[in-house]
DNA sequence: CTGCTGCATTTCGTATACAATATGCGCTTT
DNA sequence: AAAGCGCATATTGTATACGAAATGCAGCAG
């Protein structure tokens, strides 16, 4: 990869997603500009343009006049990109061509990591974002990955949640077991479909979850 | 709809995409802060905030200390967003449910002035564009919704350019009213992979017609 | 005539300053 | 005592200023 000299907008960005990523930006939270720009090191102009970008993308959200804000756990997101997810890896790995039956080994591979009995939530959740990775890694079309990385990102806070049942830890490891079959056989058609049924079946026990999570049926609102 | 103040940092997003659908801004153009600033009469600060935004939407581009820029024509951008599209409407489509038969004589209807003799290849495009709207005016995930816009935005520049060849026209009829019948079947599995198809074959003479345009093979990148 | 170097100009990137508005608290009034 | 009003404060939205880097041109050398 070429060096590439980020203007410091874009660093702000990757540091905010990072912090996102990592937990420590909460759904719901309020973002204090100057509060960030102190605690980033930097003022809030180019600040407020990452965020301006990040809202354009939909990981945090801008209400004028009271600024930024994480967005709060919502069943409708997860509703409406699980789907949206599943049909973008699904594209992804139709477009990969012949070479994609190389990556059958790798995910039966990875399957067999998810069901370790000692894992945490969080590193079950890992796992299986590593797996999903895997899937796609031989997509040649950049807008579609570049979509899918954002995509993933927005659904990352929905992560984990259905881990903790070993019901589901291996539902889904079946449903793997069976992409990664298809796709061992060359049938990406037929794995791009199931791809995405996993996907949309995901989206029952998050969405319970998220309900169990946030206190009426919004969602996070208050400051 | 409900009144929404907007802050001036997406007015003016809202005023670049405009220009940038109507010609204003052609492929290509460099865009400079002080001029645009004052053509839109705001200062560049909330100017830097939209561009930011539309550059990590890709409708612009951002090169560290050269500026933003609209993107040059590139084969490479409609080999890979017009799949991309494809898919997107697809799982609208889908998404639609049986509501989605009551689409099929809209869709034919518009198909029809698609064909109609006298139109200059901006009407016919504008015709296409109608087309897919209606496709997928029943989709009710907004994530997709929003998503297949700024996807459409991206290639709006494109759009046309097979629009001046009588045997595209037909064929992109035909595939239309393929589509159209599937819809009214309910046979929406189908209407989405026929969509697919209908995108990834709209590729080439798009491809083509970009290869006769921009100088080379990258595209427009000169100033 | 061509290519290179140095300077001037332009334009970006960042920081700071100011104005407008929302929020929270205390006071008054019923 | 509860509810409504108004002020103080804090935070956002916008403008401006300044330093740094890149571009274009002119002049000079080969």
């Amino acid at each position: 990869m070429a060096i590439k000299r980020l203007n410091l907008r874009d660093e702000v960005r990757e540091a905010l997603l990072e912090w996102l990523t990592a937990g420590r930006l909460a759904p719901g939270q309020r973002l204090e500009e100057e509060r960030l720009s102190q605690a980033l090191g930097v003022s809030r102009t180019p600040l407020r343009e990452a965020l301006a970008s990040l809202a354009q993308e939909g990981v945090v959200e801008s209400v004028p006049r009271r600024g930024f804000r994480v967005p709060g756990l919502s069943a409708e997101r997860v509703r409406d990109l699980y789907p949206l997810i599943g049909s973008l890896e699904g594209l992804a790995l139709r477009l990969s061509g012949p070479g994609a039956m190389t990556l059958a080994a790798g995910l039966e591979e990875l399957n067999g990591r998810l069901a370790l009995p000692h894992l945490s939530a969080r590193q079950r959740a890992d796992a299986d974002a590593r797996w999903h990775q895997h899937l796609v890694s031989r997509n040649p079309n950049r807008e579609v990955a570049m979509l899918l990385e954002r995509c993933r990102q927005r659904v990352r806070p929905y992560a984990g949640s259905w881990a903790r049942s070993p019901a589901e830890v291996e539902a889904s490891g079946a449903e793997h077991a069976e992409i990664s079959g298809l796709v061992g056989a060359g049938r990406l058609d037929e794995a791009a479909e199931a791809v995405l049924r996993h996907w949309v079946r995901g989206t029952r026990p998050v969405m319970a979850w998220v309900d169990t999570q946030a206190p009426g049926s919004a969602g996070v609102n208050r400051p």
